[in-house]
DNA sequence: GATTATTTGTGCTAAATGCAACAAAAGGGG
DNA sequence: CCCCTTTTGTTGCATTTAGCACAAATAATC
């Protein structure tokens, strides 16, 4: 349950009212969960309800894990993010899929057919909600836009390239941090950990960019 | 314009009465066209206007190519599908990217912020339109991630089977045709077009696939 | 229906990547 | 502060993949 200080930062119900958030809560069987670093959040492989999970605060990863035990990290979501069986990854494969906590928590659950379904009552607040939701989904589509136009580089000098320019952006900085270790940047980019090292001295000698642990700048 | 007939079945204006969708077309500066196969739709890298496209009819690509030259499917959009500077691919990159007529193509273009724009006049069937509009994105979003989770398989042989096993479950059979020829597939699973006829060899000797053309079936 | 493009199928060679292994460094927990 | 775990950095070697080139088959155009 939100504050209402929270909800005003809420990525979901921001600009519902206080009482009319407290209504929807009930009607949307919505819970609020807080998870810790390496907690797992959610299953998306075995799930047992149809529920939609949105990040209220903190951050999270989509991991999947595939028979061999092979790892890669399909979503990368901060607040405002939003997962759910219906919303990707709906899949039959074999492979495991976790959304797992990198930074503390913050979880909204949401009973999925709730928020599609039309309002009998027409409430406002509830076409509000909608287009909160469409916002997330338009946030959520850049996203994984971002995510293929990394993954669908040749090789893993273009990968980093393309990675590291996206991250320069959002920074607005020639400079900036990952946000994970560089183990994790090697299943983000879908290679090799060590053959992604061998890259990265290579960019690093001929001069493209400096790096010091998860620090970068582009030159 | 559509006729009452074909609004019934476009995704965007679907269960909005013909005389409101009507007015809701000049409301939104929208804009049909026509296009026939291999036309250039939309120019994504370089676009004059914050228009958002629909597919109403028929089906595209998204297709980035690179400063050398090397192009790559990025999204495959049907009916329904949505493309636009601020739905994907909003970056900086020198790289050309290309909204391409596949099969005869209707695509409906709408000015973006009359969209997300609260309505003043709060009206039923712009927040019906909302919610079709978040249901496109729903799928988008999607298809985007089975976009990932193809890419981000690390040898040729795991995109291969990664791709025909969301085919044969999207066809429900285990044969199924490609939407496109061999050497696109290349570019859609983003690797030597040389090299991946080799594995498909692989495969088919290994007993794994049958396949003649563009026609495959997993065994 | 002949002619031109494009696609498909294949092989060779060079280059890139994956794998295994290990030491050094950094980080975390008691 | 020490111990244990994880991360980083590096190397040699096996495997995979990319790049190129060319013939055969197929599709497209006039």
């Amino acid at each position: 349950m939100l504050s209402e200080q929270e909800l005003r930062n809420s990525p979901l119900f921001h600009s519902i009212r206080y009482e009319e958030y407290l209504r929807m809560v009930v009607c949307f069987q919505a819970v609020q969960k807080s998870f810790r670093t390496e907690e797992l959040i959610y299953d998306l492989s075995a799930p047992r309800t149809d529920a939609v999970g949105i990040i209220e605060r903190g951050t999270a990863s989509v991991i999947r894990i595939d028979q061999e035990g092979v790892s890669t990290v399909l979503e990368e979501l901060g607040p405002g993010g939003v997962f759910g069986r219906t919303l990707a990854f709906d899949f039959a494969g074999e492979d495991s899929i976790e959304v797992i906590c990198r930074t503390p928590c913050d979880v909204l659950f949401i009973d999925y057919p709730h928020i599609m379904k039309r309002c009998e009552n027409a409430c406002t607040h509830h076409s509000i909600l909608v287009q909160n939701m469409l916002q997330l989904m338009l946030e959520k589509a850049q996203a994984l836009s971002q995510r293929v136009d990394v993954l669908s580089r040749r090789t893993i000098r273009e990968k980093l390239l393309c990675y590291f320019r996206q991250m320069s952006e959002k920074e607005g900085s020639a400079t900036f941090t990952l946000p994970f270790s560089l183990s994790t940047l090697a299943d983000y980019i879908a290679t090799d950990r060590s053959a992604m090292m061998r890259e990265l001295k290579h960019l690093r000698e001929e001069g493209v960019l400096r790096s010091d642990g998860r620090r970068f700048t582009l030159l």
